[in-house]
DNA sequence: TTGTACGCGTTATCAA
DNA sequence: TTGATAACGCGTACAA
């Protein structure tokens, strides 16, 4: 009795026509100081708000930004959606959060109902880059889209992270330590980060930096349970690495189980790096060096991309690519190995 | 030029009338089997959907469920979040998820902002009991309303965790290690998580169970920096504790760095318990015991407490309050006092 | 079984 | 400056 309140309503209570209380409810000039005045008392008096929906079915447009990410219970992306949330709350825009799981099914599906819900841009990582079923239905939503850490394309713009600058650091970082035996895990390389650390990797060993050996290096999934599995894999080999990269924001929690399933001790028997800043890595004991970046940063420019790209809608679109730097954090997690080994 | 399309263009090609592609659309039953086919044909050539937008101003419903919790960068309540978003996904709902930081201010902004986008529903914690503006806005919104960790009321089911039999089964576990000792550094009292901690804490202090020490209960924010700030405090007085309840799901870091920067050794010079689990407190050496409960469970509970109260919407109401249990994990961050100290 | 027409709450256009 | 009215896309009574 009490939500069934519409500018019918308001306008009755002010004696005015629908226009006229619509006028004064838009901030429209074209109105007398007085009557805007009679239209805002009923407004308070009825606790009048405008229905979002009907306002959506006029105008066409939901002021809902989609945001699709690999899940909401890794913090590293949870302050990114947490970023990104702010810039668009501010610019009066709700987010529909949803969560792929890394499965392209799942992603598909989810496509579907940020479709059915007519959200009015997209923010989004993908499952895989070669998935052509993906990238047609990402094409076909014809939205202003923003990729996280997926390279720009025809139609949509793109925020990345300089994966491949971060893992020469580290790289360079365990080199400086003698060690030259080093295993690389990391996500598929279908997928941005994934092949940007692997490039470096190959770029080390082509310049003779690290040993080349396939078997030190393990690509298959970002989420904790596949580090566990693979990290155990490469520990698990004839001559085992002295170092490890990890190379996902999620996989520290599973290589270190490994680790410690196997009572090596970080660094002295083994030095490790990770990938993102987390609590765990800061308060270990020792402390985990890693590559880490400003997450908050990276959500503010997805948002302000896609604002802009709102902003032009029907503009002729040229792709723009923003890439943010990482860094090397070290802390305690590697050691030197001994000249002779 | 792809997404306009309406159930008027599905008519046309299907050479029907708009009344009975709808009828077809929401598989009403009184449809010749010909028709249904060649209205189907059409949707899929088409790649027709509803414009939920419409659907919702007939119906009054906007099949979207308002979240809001402390903040979702807390993996606790990812977890929670997810759990929900599973369930009510399923239920072919939609989640506005907003975080409140606890700020009653904040928490006031997104209850307007719950209430223009009109859900159907709403999940929540708040960030104080006892604030009577909060209380009145969160009645006024008329809603199926599910408390989160919260009690239930008038207006307001809620799902429940018994924070009081987990702290008596910490403090138990402490005392039966001989520590008297022992500080409480939680959030504040205004709240149900506080409140039952500090009941349990002080039940047990008349049960002679712990010392009788104002100076060592500290409950006044949730957050990581007052945990850290409060640890200082408490581990700053002249006779400090032996041994520090943790009760909050976000205070850990934020304690342990305080504990880190005074170089006391867990469980050596100080034993500690948390609150919720996570890789932190796994993962640590020594492994953090820890008071710990199914976030999943949690979710699930009060989604499904929603659904039904959304089905049942207009029946007379009578809150219904779940309780879920807490367990201790013990793991290695307690070590007995000796006896003669 | 199918078609017609109305109303949901807005905004915008057109007259007055 | 203001009022009346036509859309927006959909579901559904009511009529055919």
């Amino acid at each position: 009795m009490d939500e069934k309140i519409t500018i019918k309503d308001v306008a009755r209570l002010a004696g005015v026509s629908l226009g006229t209380a619509s006028r004064v409810v838009n901030g429209a000039p074209s109105v007398t100081q007085s009557v805007r005045d009679r239209v805002e008392q009923a407004i308070s008096q009825l606790g009048y708000k405008p229905n979002i929906m009907a306002q959506s079915m006029r105008g066409g447009n939901t002021r809902t930004i989609g945001i699709m990410i690999r899940s909401i219970t890794i913090p590293t992306l949870a302050r990114f959606v947490r970023a990104v949330q702010d810039v668009l709350h501010a610019a009066g825009y709700t987010l529909l959060i949803t969560c792929s799981e890394d499965h392209p099914k799942r992603e598909l599906e989810l496509l579907g109902l940020m479709s059915e819900r007519r959200v009015d841009g997209m923010i989004m990582t993908t499952s895989s880059e070669s998935n052509a079923e993906l990238a047609t239905a990402r094409r076909n939503m014809r939205l202003p889209l923003v990729l996280l850490d997926r390279p720009a394309n025809e139609y949509a713009d793109a925020v990345l992270l300089d994966h491949y600058e971060g893992m020469m650091r580290a790289i360079n970082h365990l080199v400086s330590l003698n060690h030259r035996r080093v295993a690389l895990i990391t996500g598929s390389a279908d997928v941005y980060p994934g092949r940007e650390r692997l490039r470096a990797y190959r770029d080390a060993v082509a310049a003779g930096l690290i040993e080349d050996d396939p078997k030190l290096v393990r690509a298959k999934a970002f989420d904790s349970a596949t580090a566990f599995v693979e990290t155990s894999a490469v520990l698990g080999i004839g001559a085992p690495p002295t170092a490890i990269l990890i190379g996902g924001i999620d996989m520290l929690p599973g290589s270190l189980r490994s680790i410690r399933a196997r009572k090596l001790r970080i660094p002295d028997n083994l030095s490790i790096i990770g990938a993102a800043d987390s609590d765990l890595a800061m308060l270990l004991e020792p402390a985990i060096s890693v590559v880490r970046w400003d997450y908050a940063e990276l959500g503010i420019s997805c948002a302000n991309l896609l604002l802009e790209r709102i902003a032009n809608a029907g503009q002729p679109f040229t792709p723009r690519e923003i890439m943010y730097p990482t860094e090397l954090l070290v802390r305690e997690s590697c050691a030197p190995v001994p000249r002779a080994a």
